[in-house]
DNA sequence: CGGTATCCGGAGAGATACTG
DNA sequence: CAGTATCTCTCCGGATACCG
């Protein structure tokens, strides 16, 4: 998250009947969990059951060795992932996701689908506002 | 949204299907427009209608002029705003969300509820590894 | 195999002052 | 009112090298 700055701001209570200002501070901090760049390969990774971290660094392409540790521990450390060392030579360790990241990857659907949707359409804008804007 | 680190990873082609691996780019590219440390917060304040610039200013409490200004300019370029300006003195300019943008907090309620369900969990999740992480 | 430790660059964000 | 213009600082993320 957009892992670059912290805190999570909010809305003052204008016109507002309280839920949007719920809203973007409940929101925002699942972006802060999600949106750093590798939180969403690296929990999507791990969705079909227990992946080792040499095949997780396979698997998320382009990325290296220090930011997936960081990455898998802060996940680990928010309950998404489940961190299980076996203590045998060489060392085995298993990362899982937990009910509570599946449950996150259900709710990223909505968002998925909406992407999807509109895709072309911001692409369009973007062509539209930097032709207009030199 | 993000705001921070640019550029979309994605999943090789694994033991993956090719759903994850899509999924893995299309939703960072929404969590691109939309992590960044405001954008939430002013698209929620821009829902009910058009609000002017020191509105939204006044709203979306703790927000710097420069951090509005480029935020406007970012969900403008990407079409999710409009940015009315009336040539009048002096100026107002107004700032409306686009119907697109209406289905993307549409699509963000799956998330928030989410949240709502297990932001306990998570906490609980954190005092837990801190605890045992010295 | 599965990590730490270090160094470094660049983008995001804050504070402040000025302007059409 | 609705913005630019600067300057600065933080800190995320990349690269690299080493360790149990």
């Amino acid at each position: 998250m957009s892992q670059r700055n912290t805190g999570v701001p909010s809305l003052v209570s204008g016109a507002d009947g309280g839920s949007h200002t719920e809203m973007t501070c409940t929101v925002m901090q699942v972006l802060e969990r999600v949106s750093s760049k590798w939180s969403i390969g690296i929990l999507l990774a791990a969705m079909d059951g227990p992946v080792r971290f040499t095949e997780l660094e396979r698997r998320v392409k382009g990325i290296s060795r220090r930011m997936l540790t960081l990455t898998l521990r802060n996940l680990e450390r928010d309950g998404l992932l489940v961190r299980t060392v076996y203590p045998t030579v060489p060392p085995k360790v298993e990362y899982t996701a937990t009910d509570m990241a599946k449950e996150l990857y259900d709710s990223l659907q909505a968002l998925t689908a909406w992407a999807e949707r509109n895709l072309e359409s911001i692409a369009a804008a973007r062509r539209r506002y930097d032709a207009a804007t030199p």
